[in-house]
DNA sequence: TGCATTTTGGCACCCGATGCCATAATTGAG
DNA sequence: CTCAATTATGGCATCGGGTGCCAAAATGCA
């Protein structure tokens, strides 16, 4: 894959450092008020290698996802429960990294880029992300015992409840931590009977 | 709105006519590999009509979805009742939509829908969509009994997995009913305590 | 010095989308 | 009947995201 090897020109360019800058862009003007031609000038490269180095505007939004990924991946292959309910994936899934929002500096960051989703939503169909949503309801749709509801109907459902509640969160949840929200939102959706 | 008068170089082109054959565009080889210009060639109609009768190529998918937000408009600004939960919700949004749906051929066309969306999600980043999502969420938001979980995020979350339910309903839920499925996941997602 | 390798960026092009404008087709008023 | 107002159509140019192709630069290695 990597090519570890040093032969060939070097890059000039770095990544990280034009994702910031478009990111900065993004938050000042909206994203679709902001054109990949601005940015390549901002950051000083040209516009052809701004897409090989992000293939689509929404990789400058969703930089350094790939590596969440990686560690979602990693955690479904390693889990061996059997019985991995809506807790469990809670537990496993959601909870080690919601956890980092427990930090000021990482919620801000988190909540900048949320905000620019609500703002932009067609910054949701992303493959990375697409790939985390159907990790987590394979690995669930695995682990759960049969006979009530279809794992992957509650797995899908979770998933996308689960964004949306991070989504309201980011905008209207100050007093509270984004688990918080979470949880109250995933209990309160029953449909409890009522006149 | 709506001139009414019957002045002026009449319609030649049908609306309904073209989202047909674009749908069926859409199903045969897949809504991506589909371009507009095809889409025109094939109702006989110019390109730049076709814009105009269709702004976005989404639209043309969700041909007539403006009177179903309409109808929930309605819906809304009638509603009288107070305490609106996610029960009474689901009784008085989802439910008369979905019932529609033991229709078996208003079935078929569903899926063929929700299946398109599925295969690509940009699809979802539609407008009207989204005006009924915020006008159920705002409807509830307004009509439930403040003190636990906040309304919004409880409206929000629950629009979303509902949308996520029908998704699944389109590709494996052959056997229930659409509003069943519903069901069964909100029922399935509250986080039960587990070892 | 040359060669393989890798990055860069310029160019042309596709597709969705929008603005502008000339033109066609109709109704209604004189 | 004639002409003006009105509405639909479609051609043209342009923009922005995205891709393929290819030549030029910059390095390591023989």
């Amino acid at each position: 894959m990597q090519p570890a090897t040093k032969r060939g020109r070097p890059q000039e360019a770095d990544p990280r450092q034009i994702a910031r800058v478009a990111l900065g862009l993004f938050e000042r003007h909206g994203f679709d008020r902001v054109t990949m031609g601005e940015i390549a000038e901002a950051a000083s490269v040209s516009r052809r290698t701004l897409f090989r180095l992000f293939p689509s505007k929404s990789d400058l939004v969703w930089d350094g996802l790939d590596e969440v990924r990686d560690l979602v991946r990693q955690r479904a292959a390693t889990l061996a429960r059997a019985d991995l309910r809506v807790a469990g994936v809670l537990r496993e899934f959601a909870e080690p990294f919601l956890r980092r929002l427990d930090d000021p500096e990482a919620a801000e960051l988190a909540r900048k880029r949320l905000r620019l989703l609500a703002a932009a939503p067609a910054l949701l169909d992303h493959p990375p992300l697409r790939e985390i949503e159907a990790l987590i309801a394979t690995t669930m749709a695995g682990r759960t015992p049969s006979g009530d509801t279809p794992p992957t109907l509650v797995a899908r459902t979770l998933v996308a409840a689960t964004f949306a509640a991070l989504m309201w969160w980011a905008e209207h949840g100050e007093g509270m931590s984004a688990l918080a929200a979470t949880r109250a939102a995933l209990g309160a959706l029953a449909p409890t009977d009522e006149t």
